[in-house]
DNA sequence: GCTTTGACACTAA
DNA sequence: CTTAGTGCCAAAG
């Protein structure tokens, strides 16, 4: 039996390019409303090179908190990267790049 | 094995 | 829009 943790990486891994998922359907996806079990688990950060934790962000629309180099501005930085516009702190045009499981 | 903590979510005012 | 309060669950100590 995986972890949750593992549970929760092995369906990150599955958020295709260019499309970001929330800690709530992270957690869903795994059955569980732990969704900040999830934000933990980033943070413990078993694995950060498989792992592209800035694909996830609020359900607000949010792009959350980060604790890679340098913080949240790094995880924006990398959203734009994969396509997506943040507008300070914001995602726009959110719901398009949700990635729904 | 119990307590604290946290990269959150939701509702109410 | 902001603040405040409550709920949630796994991991760390």
């Amino acid at each position: 039996m995986k972890t949750f943790s593992e549970k929760v990486y092995d369906k990150l891994r599955t958020v295709p390019k260019g499309k970001v998922t929330t800690y709530r359907d992270l957690a869903r996806s795994v059955n569980s409303k732990a969704y900040r079990a999830v934000g933990r688990a980033m943070k413990s950060n078993k694995n950060p090179v498989k792992i592209p934790c800035f694909r996830v962000v609020k359900s607000s629309g949010e792009v959350g908190e980060y604790s890679g180099r340098g913080g949240v501005k790094e995880k924006i930085r990398k959203l734009r990267r994969e396509g997506i516009c943040v507008k300070g702190n914001k995602i726009i045009d959110f719901e398009k790049f949700v990635y729904r499981f």
